[in-house]
DNA sequence: ACAAATATATACCAATCGGTATTATTTTGC
DNA sequence: GCAAAATAATACCGATTGGTATATATTTGT
């Protein structure tokens, strides 16, 4: 790894929680440059622009969120079991190494659906991908007889994840934990259903 | 109504929808200029400042998904026909006066949450407002034998709220609306089964 | 170890940011 | 209809914005 492949990813790796937490409009270069403690030519020597920057944040945050979720499924077997880590890693997310500022997806979607076409289709895809994801394992599962023939696993995992995303917001802003709680034991039992 | 309360009024409506589209931040002084066809002068004599005008914003926004909301509730009778004017309204918010940007309670919540505590509150206290009148109607629901006596209205309200907040998330992001109609389904079977 | 290439820091730029003081124009009460 | 009061427009402010050109320092391959 060059230097400036090492820098770049200093840099990444400094202002992603910062983009998370204060979005694309409200992180300044300032900010930049006060977290990484590198300056403005060092940033821009590595990165065309704050757009730059902000998409490989992105890809950063997102990464770190799929690594959690992907290490806790491995450690399970079935399906259902598999299903159910989404709500044990947002349920308890301070116990992982979760991004700061909250989901990604969520954070970047609300942000950039109206202001930012790149970051939107970059969050828009994370959410595809997050649905094939589920659709696949649902399919699994049923094909495994784990779960009812007539499910429809495409419905199933769009409410997972709408809900899922719902309680984060929710959790985040009233700080009740117990609200969060409430509404991962509603996903539960959906998924215990199925 | 004074001349005054005219404008302040006038500002608070032509703003609105930048605030909910573009965010605080995103929002400039002159995108307010912009809108509303005055100076700046003009605005800054009718409100302090920047937040001065976004949280009248916010509020504006607020009411007018609240209003309707509370006008498609009062032509049904059922505690259940009322929880339902949530999935309706939602699923086809294009049909309804709803706020440009889509809900402001989702978009300032995300902003808002690591950057202005004053919004945050202001979201904050919507969501929970929300919930308590959602959980009223189950209770008197389950008073009327409508739903079961078993049901906890708390963790049913918090999960509807949250459902339907990702749904519109989602859809908005991908632009999917089978997406909505799928989950909205969802809160649909789930209030039917109450 | 040394020169060429690369990476970082400094200094600067126009444009825009939110906000204010002052001037000009409307409203308003009588 | 006219003066006082309230409202709006203009002109200005320092600070910060994102970004660039240039100078300095550090890697890098040989």
């Amino acid at each position: 790894m060059s230097k400036a492949e090492r820098t770049k990813q200093f840099i990444v790796e400094k202002t992603a929680p910062i983009f998370n937490k204060k979005g694309y409009a409200g992180t300044s270069l300032n900010d930049m440059i006060e977290a990484t403690g590198l300056t403005k030519g060092s940033i821009y020597g590595n990165f065309v622009n704050k757009d730059d920057v902000a998409l490989a944040a992105f890809d950063f945050n997102l990464k770190k969120v799929d690594a959690v979720i992907r290490q806790e499924m491995a450690t399970v077997n079935t399906y259902r079991e598999k299903l159910l880590v989404y709500t044990k890693v947002y349920e308890n997310f301070y116990e992982f190494p979760f991004p700061e500022g909250g989901c990604p997806v969520l954070n970047t979607a609300i942000e950039a659906d109206d202001t930012h076409p790149e970051l939107k289709k970059k969050a828009a895809d994370a959410i595809i991908y997050w649905k094939e994801k589920v659709v696949r394992m649902i399919q699994k599962g049923i094909a495994n007889n784990e779960f009812a023939a007539n499910t429809d696993p495409e419905q199933v995992a769009l409410t997972i994840i709408a809900t899922i995303e719902g309680a984060v917001m929710i959790t985040k802003l009233t700080g009740k934990l117990n609200y969060r709680r409430a509404i991962m034991k509603s996903i539960d039992r959906l998924i215990h259903d199925l």
